[in-house]
DNA sequence: CTCCAGTCTCACATCGATGTGATGGTTCGA
DNA sequence: TCGAACCATCACATCGATGTGAGACTGGAG
């Protein structure tokens, strides 16, 4: 597929699409003509790296990553350079790290919803519970 | 204390922790002389904020969600006003998709690296393992 | 053939988080 | 009293992700 179609699918600008590939995070063929062409497997692609994107990860890291997820079984001997483990390694605590900082605000925010919801729910709210106008 | 001894005991550069204040994510007395003075519950409010933020939070939804966590059991009315509502509900769900992101990612990565190093700990690995230098 | 929509590249603008330096006031110990 | 080490504000720079528009090519529909 070309670019336009990829940005409709995965709800991606254009200019996104290329600015990912200039930094190795997806590929692309290219046609007679010059443009872009995807496979269907891009998609998810994408989707994935805007995920991490939103998620606090720079591109620098995703493009480092994305090649352990991408072939799980498939291990290459650069790959176990001491240093690019040593990266994963960190980048591994770094996410667990992020995981659990997200958890404990979600819960604590979850949390709250429920007992503002729950307080509508009983037509409580108004000089209610905690007081303080 | 001062801005100085709150910037070493959270690895935060001043600049940024003046940076957090003028975006309403942490709060300062000031002293007769103009300097800031922080309370201890500064320090955690700071780690929290650098979590968030790193986790790819934007400073203005911190800002709303911080709120709910610091008095986890005191709800304001103006906090039941249905748009703050639905920010929170759409941020919560924002950080669980987050969450699962990471973890899925996370949970790659972590399985790639124990097949990695169990190659390397079994010899299999190339001509060998790291033996390197 | 012409027009239009899609694509290309390139360059500049924006935005949020962060770095850095200038300039000046306060505190404190030698 | 002087200098070092704080602190203050202000302004400008940087960096990564993203927005936007110009100028040119391609290809299919009318």
């Amino acid at each position: 597929m070309r670019i336009g179609e990829l940005s409709e699918r995965t709800g991606t600008p254009r200019r996104l699409l290329r600015y990912y590939e200039e930094q190795e995070l997806i590929a692309s063929e290219r046609s007679a003509n010059g443009y872009r062409s995807y496979t269907e497997g891009t998609i998810d692609r994408v989707v994935q790296v805007r995920g991490l994107l939103d998620a606090g990860l720079p591109t620098r890291i995703i493009k480092q990553i994305l090649p352990c997820l991408d072939k799980p079984r498939a291990i290459h001997v650069e790959d176990a350079d001491p240093e690019m483990i040593a990266t994963l390694e960190r980048e591994r605590d770094r996410m667990t790290a992020r995981i659990d900082c997200l958890a404990r605000n979600r819960d604590a925010v979850a949390e709250y919803l429920d007992a503002v919801l729950d307080l509508r729910g009983q037509g409580e709210l108004g000089q209610g519970v905690d007081e303080r106008s």
